[in-house]
DNA sequence: ACCTGAACACCGTTCAAGT
DNA sequence: ACCTGAACACCGTTCAAGT
């Protein structure tokens, strides 16, 4: 997956390795893309601890926790890039909503910043979901950046600081 | 590929279509992958002229040329998800550049944007790559949150305001 | 409950052969 | 210069049969 991307995934590859015949998959996911689903919940829930791991790990600054939580989302993105691309493929037969719910657990990190941000008055008020989707959407584009080759690994952290500096800028609570 | 994106994309099935032998496209791309090479490039082309006609379509005011330009990046990128997929795979093989190429002359509408913006002293001096990114960074995530299924797509208008309004008040130039 | 193995209808790629 | 058609090694999916 994280070698040859969730497209060069084959199923008989898989059991082959493991050492099961080829129709063995079938007993546990009915479908191709039911494995896909299965990895990208299972890739929400990762990225929901790390992202976690991430804010738990660092003092109460709320730039700080911030900066480091986006860091956390775009190491996470860029380091899977193939996964990613699936938890966000909008392409899922999941009706059982268990890969949604991961997903919100994940999302919700930043929901929770948000509000602290706003609490200690240097985020502008309103409904966090709003807000907290700007600065989602940026944070994600930066990876899709970095992802496309457009922007340089080592250059990440530069763009992420500037991106964060000019979100807070232009959110703040007015004086 | 608009209906059942790239990765459904059968060569034989082309050459079915066209009415041509399974062989005939190795004559025209060596490889499937020179196909899908090509088709990112026909997409930046395409892409920059799209976002041209904007720039184009619009007054001279800076707020509303980047608002248009944006919503038309959105707009791309929501009607042609799996082409703007392959544009940004960077899994190319492309070594003739070519398509390095039609991607800047697209990326450069952004920059000539940012550059009326420092011009009229809007946005803060510097290099209008290292802001253009930013930017950039910002409406491909939104774009990426519409093909997601996270954002609905009436709600895309709104949030492209919302993000563009914040990177101006976080960029404009100190009074 | 889980696995096997043959079968079917598809692929991409290669290559000798045609015009 | 371009196309054909057989061949090869892969797929996902289905299904009867086994334990």
């Amino acid at each position: 997956m994280r070698e040859r991307g969730a497209q060069a995934l084959s199923l008989r590859e898989l059991a082959r390795e493991v050492g099961v015949s080829h129709g063995a998959p079938r007993r546990h996911f009915p479908d191709r893309q039911a494995l896909l689903d299965a990895l990208a919940e299972q890739g929400f829930v990762r990225l929901g601890a790390e992202l976690r791991a991430s804010v738990d790990g660092v003092g109460e600054d709320f730039r700080e926790r911030l900066e480091k939580t986006a860091a956390a989302y775009v190491h996470f993105a860029t380091h899977d890039a193939a996964l990613l691309e699936l938890m966000f493929a909008g392409k899922h037969q999941d009706q059982s909503g268990e890969l949604n719910e991961a997903a919100e657990r994940a999302f919700s990190v930043i929901l929770d910043l948000i509000g602290q941000g706003q609490s200690e008055g240097v985020l502008e008020p309103g409904e966090p979901e709003r807000v907290g989707l700007v600065l989602f959407a940026t944070i994600q584009g930066i990876a899709a950046l970095v992802t496309g080759g457009i922007v340089d690994t080592d250059q990440v952290d530069a763009l992420v600081a500037d991106a964060i500096g000019r979100f807070l800028r232009g959110s703040r609570t007015p004086a």
